[in-house]
DNA sequence: GTCAAAATCCCAATATATTGGGATTTTAGC
DNA sequence: GCTAAAATCCCAATATATTGGGATTTTGAC
């Protein structure tokens, strides 16, 4: 789940919805520059931006554990 | 999911996995500053950082639907 | 292939996350 | 209640995300 994936993410949920990047703009208070950018893998919003998105267009962050790379610290 | 919560979230799995701070600060490369800040909830760190952090302790994160706050867009 | 809408790009200004250093407070074992 | 380690705080410097404005390119319908 990098980047480049979330804002794929984005993209289609949005599109799935059928509305435009200056509509998300608007309703999330985001700039839209900044909504290009994270759509397109560019990004590397604050939390807190992705956030806004994210609420807007219907998605939800969610932690989960996973493989841990180092099994010694 | 909010700040607050993926603070508390990540200390915890720090303390299950019986490190400090200062270890977790130089696996991940980010500072300490910012990772109490984080843990505390203070933070708003950019998707980098907060990747990079659950990254080493074994934690993900994932994008999952939820309910549209307006239902017209 | 024209046209309008949507998406993307460029840039300068601003806001804010991140960092390192050192000091202070809190925590936990003895 | 001492003590060392861990956690937190403060501050100035730096890096970078965000924004708004306008221009340009791409897309999709006709």
């Amino acid at each position: 789940m990098d980047l480049e994936e979330i804002g794929k993410r984005i993209k289609e949920r949005r599109k799935e919805l059928g509305v435009d990047q200056r509509t998300i703009s608007e309703l999330s208070g985001v700039a839209v520059n900044t909504l290009v950018a994270i759509e397109r893998g560019e990004g590397n919003p604050r939390l807190s931006t992705l956030a806004e998105i994210l609420d807007t267009i219907g998605l939800q962050l969610d932690l989960h554990p996973k493989k841990l790379n180092y099994e010694t610290m």
